[in-house]
DNA sequence: AGCACGCCGACT
DNA sequence: GTCGGCGTGCTC
């Protein structure tokens, strides 16, 4: 027999190894293989009695890894779509699609998965001397059985002392026993929560849902009891959130509602062990709800009964480096070829998703409502900044506002997505502006630490004492970002607590939620921060919000620069007045007639999303037409703009398909590098995969030096 | 991606 | 005389 091997490397094709002893049982395993001249992990996608690769060169496989169940058919048949949909090599797609540490040859140890439990309570704790807080703590964790990694959870010295509990005998092992969800709801539904629940439960095979609610409509809630029913029946979720930010919340809302279920996390921050363990786990059936980022959604899940995509409309589902998937999109092919349900929520949807929603692909479910009895939605509105000279960046009325809520003790949050002093230096002489000189870019101010920093590269000069180009000594910063407001605030407010939140203030392990901590705790008055402040923290004092600067994505060149700007206005906006206090939101612009802040003001998704499909019916985008880039990155952009011209000119002619001219991207010069991009259209994505695919083996011919080039489809940034 | 083979410049 | 630059080609 012969194994045909895909392999981490960049190359379109399978190898075949000798391999006298495999079966087509063993199609999903991890292998051992010579290649060239070392062993490398492979992955078996095929076994026959006949070689692909007619030659005497045939070499002997070294060795199976058994340590890893075979991946199912399903899961290769994941891999192979993404890696054709995607244009990626499918080795490639395999090894990023593993958890790191089984992509190393060192066969994984799998533990048995034991539970701990203390055998005569009582009588440890008399042993126990009264200042050993930790030892207490444990014994009282230790009633119930629990996992090591719960264990672990306590402190980092928790499993140590297990350990030796084990040995004398007061803690005994118990294997894992089966789960079972209790019947019992978690939070009692409102209506059209229960509405969600019943509609999603009553489905038997495949059908995605657009869980459409407003912020504090309690979306969770109906995902959990979805998830419920689904682990009632003995089946696996899958749940997929985006990056970092909300996890350690949601894993915790989850934990609540479902106390002894094995609910198992898989995100980057998860060390690679653990990681690999988790896997293994979903793997095994054995964990019965994986919530996890992006890279989740390639999870092993033989059980699985649902999908819940949340935020679903977050772009950090798409990967924008080796290989672009959307997790969004390859979920939904998920749940159709398991023939299970998915719901994807979000307060605003993707304009994909709502689409889907309106022509009947996807199901819409309505979430109107508050779920917290009482609570109000925030009131926004806008502060027009046209002809009105601003003081320190804030309009007056803002001001006033911000006077009054201090005045009455109330928390406020002012919303600036720029961080740094000024995102520009200018010289009023000669027009002269701080620049990077590895990007297309200027320079922020960073005044606290007398520095000028690229915000793209990271590039970091001094702040220089005069004009570089006409030796003018009177440099000025235009532009207000989190620095600058911070201090225009804490000289106005010489009494209030100020506290900026952004990537400069919490660089350091934990202080982000210390940062958190301190609002929740009110000792805070007055939150200066970027979009970390954004996402799902219930700010409970919080009265009002001002939001600085949300311009720029109006008039972008990136037509979904405004989809952008809608969600996260909304997501600032739901900050403000969760709990009892009615919230306002002021939101400062100088285009207050635009539509988005109408639809923004009447908090109406529905007409922000209609208008801007029909600006893109109108215009040939996206969801109407389906695009994909070409994009390519040399040290010159001549290099670039030439391997773009060839690449137009070996380019398959495909009806249907257009192709526009090559043109170099919006942020040309990125950390060195120049960038340039073709970009290729059709309202056939048959047609359009149809000429990726034949495109991309010619283009694979063409001898580039000192150049990079990656197809992505579905390009989400331009 | 690695890694080897291969043909031209400055150095212990 | 060699060490080493990275261009080209191959990996079952």
């Amino acid at each position: 027999m012969y194994a045909n091997v895909v392999l981490d490397v960049p190359l379109a094709k399978a190898f075949d190894y000798h391999a006298p002893e495999l079966t087509h049982a063993d199609i999903g395993r991890r292998v051992l293989v010579p290649f060239g001249n070392k062993l490398r992990v492979g992955l078996v996608v095929g076994v026959s009695s006949q070689p692909e690769y007619a030659s005497e060169r045939i070499k002997a496989l070294s060795a199976v890894l058994t340590d890893m169940p075979p991946l199912g058919e399903d899961l290769l048949q994941l891999f192979r779509f993404c890696s054709n949909y995607y244009q990626h090599p499918l080795g490639q797609v395999v090894f990023t699609a593993l958890p790191g540490r089984l992509r190393d040859p060192k066969p994984f140890a799998t533990r048995e998965r034991w539970r701990y439990q203390l055998q005569s309570v009582q009588a440890l704790i008399a042993q126990l001397p009264a200042r050993a807080i930790l030892q207490h703590r444990l014994a009282s964790l230790l009633t119930e059985p629990r996992s090591e990694a719960e264990i672990r959870q306590i402190s980092p010295g928790a499993w140590k002392i297990v350990r030796e509990w084990l040995a004398a005998g007061w803690v005994t092992t118990v294997t894992e026993a089966p789960v079972s969800v209790s019947a019992e709801a978690g939070k009692p539904l409102n209506a059209e929560q229960q509405a969600a629940v019943a509609e999603i439960a009553a489905i038997r095979g495949f059908q995605p849902f657009l869980l459409f609610g407003i912020t504090g409509s309690g979306k969770t809630e109906v995902y959990l009891e979805a998830i419920a029913n689904v682990l009632r029946q003995g089946r696996q979720a899958l749940v997929l959130v985006p990056e970092i930010n909300l996890t350690p919340q949601l894993q915790s809302r989850f934990a609540g509602r479902f106390p002894g279920v094995n609910l198992v996390n898989l995100h980057s921050s998860v060390a690679d062990a653990e990681r690999a363990a988790n896997w293994l786990q979903a793997a095994r059936g054995e964990a019965a709800i994986v919530l996890g980022t992006r890279l989740s959604v390639f999870a092993p899940m033989p059980k699985l009964g649902i999908i819940v995509v949340d935020e679903e409309h977050d772009s950090s589902f798409k990967q924008q480096d080796g290989l672009r998937y959307s997790a969004r999109d390859l979920a939904v092919w998920r749940a159709h070829q398991r023939q299970v349900p998915i719901v994807l929520g979000s307060a605003t949807p993707s304009l994909e998703s709502w689409y889907n929603a309106q022509n009947g692909r996807y199901r819409r479910l309505d979430l109107h409502q508050r779920a917290v009895a009482g609570a109000q939605p925030p009131n926004v509105r806008l502060i027009s900044t046209k002809h009105v000279e601003l003081q320190d960046g804030l309009h007056p009325f803002v001001w006033s506002e911000l006077s009054e809520r201090l005045s009455r003790r109330e928390q406020v949050l002012v919303f600036v997505n720029r961080r740094g002093y000024s995102p520009v230096l200018f010289c009023g002489e000669c027009g002269w502006m701080a620049a990077c000189t590895q990007c297309t870019a200027r320079m922020t101010v960073h005044l606290s630490e007398r520095r000028l920093r690229c915000h793209y590269c990271g590039a970091d000069s001094a702040i220089p004492r005069a004009c570089p180009g006409c030796g003018n000594a009177d440099l000025h910063p235009l532009g207000h970002g989190t620095q600058r407001l911070e201090a225009a605030l804490s000289s106005r407010f010489p009494h209030a607590r100020v506290l900026r939140v952004d990537r400069d203030t919490t660089r350091q392990k934990g202080s982000f939620e210390s940062a958190l901590d301190a609002v929740h705790g009110g000792k805070v008055d007055i939150l200066v921060g970027t979009q970390m402040l954004a996402k799902g923290h219930d700010f409970p004092r919080l009265s009002l919000v001002v939001v600085v600067n949300a311009d720029a994505g109006l008039y972008s060149a990136d037509y979904r620069a405004a989809e952008r700007l809608y969600a996260q206005l909304v997501q600032v906006s739901g900050r403000a007045g969760r709990a009892q206090i009615s919230g306002d939101v002021l939101v400062q612009t100088d285009f207050a007639e635009h539509p988005l802040y109408a639809a923004l003001v009447a908090q109406d998704f529905p007409a922000f999303a209609d208008f801007q499909l029909a600006d893109r019916r109108v215009a040939g985008f996206p969801p109407f037409r389906h695009q994909a880039v070409l994009r390519a990155e040399a040290a010159k952009l001549e290099i670039a703009m030439q391997f773009l011209q060839e690449a137009t000119a070996l380019a398959p002619d495909v009806s249907g398909v257009t192709i526009y001219d090559p043109v170099p991207a919006s942020l040309t010069r990125l950390a060195g590098m120049e960038r340039a991009h073709i970009l290729i259209q059709s309202a056939s994505r048959p047609a359009l995969q149809n000429l990726l695919t034949t495109w991309q083996t010619s283009l694979r011919d063409i001898k580039t030096r000192q150049l990079r080039w990656a197809l992505d489809v579905d390009p989400q940034e331009f």
